[in-house]
DNA sequence: ATACATAAAAATGTCAAAATTTTTGGATGT
DNA sequence: ACATCCAAAAATTTTGACATTTTTATGTAT
């Protein structure tokens, strides 16, 4: 039986939530992770209250830990309050990143853009979207890492993780076409930047995200 | 001796490091805490864990707990931030939010600014600091109360105890002009707001902060 | 002096048990 | 049937001891 270190855990534990292997909403009770981790709820306890920093868990004294709750209003008002961060941190990057960022942006998009074809070419397996999901992440996370701001890219991690947690249970019709559309809406946003045109950007990353106001 | 709950230990060490009783960036090291609450090092280091979810508290895995670092850059940084929340935030509630918004948001400068008038009228003792700060704190807060966007208001909570705690420290010259700014900025802020000028109450927010840029 | 290795001390992390609090389920009365 | 109260069970929190890791202090070689 595997052994888990306390990074481990924590991140096996961010995994099973940003994937909704732990549903949304679902009470979350060390007694029973303490098995399957080999170690004390104490240490469980310790992890849930590390992930509840960025959101993907919430706490009330007394009552424990539930992975955060989800709902057409909350998934609607994360993804709005992603796109005002992400529009702000794009749009500094523009205004005030150098080449190193231009660079950085256009291999993190190359990547992405690599993974996305085959996922189109060859059917989704778990297996790619896991590795999707994080090129996707580093796309959005290197358009952002320009704009000289440490909290407000600190705080898109946060979001962003609680974005995925909140819609990957949801939209399980990953049509043919829908990747098609990330894949323009991606190559777009990239063009926008690498143009420094704050606002076609900024219209850029909205069209990306409007379909889960 | 005075006992604490463990409640009263997260608000004191809240206070604490809202007014940089614990120095921005100095360790904060539970063995030491533990005679003051007369609890175990355990408690301490769960509460610890739950400060730093707001911010107010680094974490780092075997190298323990530090009162968040402060410098120009940062102060800077967590400026234009809280801007762009507040900004946000009242612009929403501007174009949305209905009559009791209002009533909050005129209630919440009331008072505000009753304890205003009487720190220019009589000196600024530590007392009338404190329950300044929570009046500011509670109109900033009603004033994006109306935005309708709960993450909205959870980070923007997080961001403005950061920003006291990055700045308490700081300008200790309290000028008598200092004040009367103050009071004529949150004026501005509150006129705005009430005549639904979404542009003006951006540009009075921006305003209200700028000094701290 | 500087750098490096090592031992002692201090700080941090983990555990299992005890204490506290909340939740559950059934009995009672309306 | 519905609400209320109570006791048992379950979950959560706190504790103090122990294990591990990091930091500090000291000594040695370059």
């Amino acid at each position: 039986m595997k052994t888990y270190s306390t990074n481990e855990i924590y991140s096996d534990l961010y995994e099973q939530l940003i994937n909704a292997v732990i549903p949304a909403g679902s009470k979350i009770k060390p007694v029973e992770l303490q098995s399957k981790y080999g170690c004390s709820t104490n240490t469980i306890r310790d992890t849930l209250l590390r992930l509840s920093k960025i959101g993907l868990v919430t706490f009330q004294m007394q009552r424990g830990f539930r992975a955060r709750e989800t709902s057409p209003e909350k998934r609607s008002d994360i993804a709005k309050f992603r796109v005002l961060l992400e529009q702000e941190g794009a749009a500094l990057s523009i205004r005030k990143a150098g080449l190193d960022w231009e660079i950085r942006l256009n291999s993190a998009h190359h990547k992405l853009s690599h993974i996305e074809k085959l996922m189109t070419k060859h059917g989704l397996t778990d297996e790619h979207l896991l590795v999707w999901s994080s090129a996707e992440f580093e796309f959005h996370d290197a358009l952002i890492s320009g704009c000289a701001s440490d909290i407000l890219i600190e705080t898109y991690g946060h979001i962003y993780a609680q974005f995925r947690q909140q819609f990957v249970a949801q939209e399980r019709d990953f049509g043919a076409n829908y990747f098609e559309s990330i894949i323009h809406e991606h190559a777009t946003i990239l063009q926008a930047a690498l143009a420094r045109n704050e606002e076609a950007c900024k219209q850029a990353i909205h069209d990306h995200m409007k379909r889960n106001f």
